[in-house]
DNA sequence: GAGTGAATTGCACAGGTATGCAAAAAGGCG
DNA sequence: CGCCTTTTTGCATACCTGTGCAATTCACTC
């Protein structure tokens, strides 16, 4: 029942040529005739033949296999740069492997070990961070690593992020200039780069305006999390402008207000977000957002992993996509505000 | 710069045995004595050594990678269970190489042929089906094909769905039953077995109760196209009951009875969807719909693949998943509905 | 047709691991 | 200690392909 797979030498036997010919018509840019190339790919198609990856990389080293680490998909941002990710990368003949880690820390190294048993080309880690003595085993394998969406000080990672600090200082200024006086903050992990970034960010705005938030609360990233902290927020401070550290929490941040508290967004809360997922431009919501180019940040990523591929001794640079602010109807629109 | 790669032969250096000593020491349920075993555990340990697994899988026919197709991640629903398939797999010692695939059919084909490429153990499809050709090609090769959520006639695949045909007879009977008088549904793409099977219980329930709908559209399951026929819908038949064909298509109907016609739901329109993806739950939505139960799903998929990957002779079975309608409020509740 | 250079082909080996088989070591028993 | 059984170890080979090298063929020119 479970047929011989079907080999080279097989392939070769058929045409009456020799293996290492088969091998030649199947590798782009190699020294085969016309007559030849014909012949063998009659045999192959016969046969139904082509070629092992595995057994290929075993000998060039190169295995087209990128690692992707990612910690969930609950986020939009993340299947959809996920999706966009693998179209990219199969357009120049790579492949994803996935592999999820539940939680930070300790897990991604064990991840990130089982990743390179398989010898992958490159990892690109959303979302996600790693240890030092890992980046450096990885460095010392010649795996080149772009950390997406998350910064490192590590000067062997590679990373693209967008420029949360300005982002979250143009959000500040976004809600002065709107006349809010009650503004709150409901950030992002703390124990992420982003998370942080974005809250100086929109602290720093705040403080050039000369203006006090009324409350800072840690949202974790999670819409639980950051639906809590909302009702603790009214119920203590009534702020009348909440910025939250992506919009995964402002939705979330949002039905509380709503339905739960009976308010109207924008009429008595203005809310914005971070990230701009597709949804956030659903009616439902229509939330105020700093956009995050995912797009670009893919192509970006892909180009500086393809490119250390390629010349394993380029330097990990670290880069920022500048996005903007995308006005739509959960914040009151300043006056004049371009 | 570039640091050689450790292989087993290093570590058998080090360790003063033979090589396939080191093998053995790491291949589970081999015969090695405590000493030998130490020995080589040290030795790789201090070289950083793991095993290749590309070449292991040479040798063992088996990669330990299960390909994954997924047409699109913009329906929350696969995000989801990508996630519970990486998470059980990795439990398992398997990982997952990711295909997208824009668009059915061609599409599909070649990108399976990629993916045996691989020597992927086994094949897993979301929402995609395969050609008669290719199905038969997978079968020859030895590689369980398991199709998740998608019905196909052909019996060298297995597949795992949901009882669609009860599901949407069991949406009518809650329709008719709530005292609708203009059904309409929103079905989804015609050219899947979910898509045809929702419709056509959908239907026989409609007609078991005497009832005639007053317009059956087809949304393609593109969030898009539902809403353009939610316009038209209403322009032309006002129902007061929609049946959408899956709950990421039924956000956008609400959307657009909502914000753009200015409806109640409810209140003028009771909608139904199909999934319980998690953002049904949300407040703003808080949509009724039939539940998938995809954490079921994903296990039993996995189990039948893992099944047939053990032993290649068991046949390809067809399983459904039974599911609840969930009550929440987005569709009139009948009296005395249990 | 001989001679030249270029293009094509085959040979042999390498890449890192698992495993059957035979040899060696260890253990048990009288 | 000698014999036999069981366990452990090493040797050699196979898995499937790509590629350097040498041999062969081809295409031209004089």
């Amino acid at each position: 029942m479970a047929e011989r797979k079907v080999t080279s030498l097989d392939v070769a036997a058929l045409a009456g040529v020799s293996q290492s010919a088969v091998s030649r018509v199947f590798t782009p840019g190699a020294s085969v005739s016309k007559k030849m190339a014909a012949r063998v790919r009659d045999a192959a198609n016969e046969l139904g033949y082509r070629p092992n990856v595995l057994a290929r990389s075993l000998i060039t080293g190169r295995s087209r296999i990128i690692g992707l680490v990612v910690a969930y998909l609950e986020n939009p941002f993340y299947p959809d740069a996920l999706e966009r990710f693998s179209t990219v990368l199969q357009g120049e003949g790579y492949h994803i492997l996935v592999f999820m880690t539940s939680g930070a820390g300790e897990g991604v190294d064990r991840v990130i070990e089982e990743l390179m048993d398989y010898q992958v080309d490159g990892i690109i880690t959303a979302s996600v961070g790693m240890s030092d003595d890992l980046a450096s085993r990885c460095s010392a394998a010649g795996i080149p690593v772009v950390l997406f969406n998350r910064g490192q000080a590590d000067d062997r990672l590679a990373q693209v992020t967008s420029d949360n600090i300005r982002g979250g200082r143009r959000i500040a200024e976004f809600l002065v200039a709107g006349g809010h006086k009650r503004i709150a903050h409901v950030a992002g992990w703390q124990g992420s780069s982003t998370g942080r970034d974005r809250k100086d960010g929109f602290l720093a705005g705040l403080d050039a305006a000369g203006v006090m938030p009324v409350s800072v609360v840690e949202g974790e990233y999670s819409r639980e999390v950051a639906a809590e902290a909302t009702r603790a927020l009214w119920a203590e401070h009534k702020p009348d402008a909440i910025f939250v550290g992506n919009d995964h929490m402002a939705f979330g941040v949002i039905d509380v207000l709503r339905h739960e508290l009976g308010l109207s967004v924008p009429g008595d809360v203005s809310v914005v977000g971070y990230d701009d997922v597709p949804m956030a431009g659903w009616a439902a919501y229509d939330l105020t957002t700093l956009r995050q180019p995912s797009g670009q940040m893919v192509a970006r990523t892909v180009e500086m992993l393809l490119e250390r591929i390629g010349s394993p001794d380029v330097a990990a640079r670290k880069e920022m996509i500048e996005g903007d602010l995308i006005l739509r109807g959960s914040a009151r629109v300043p006056e004049g505000w371009t």
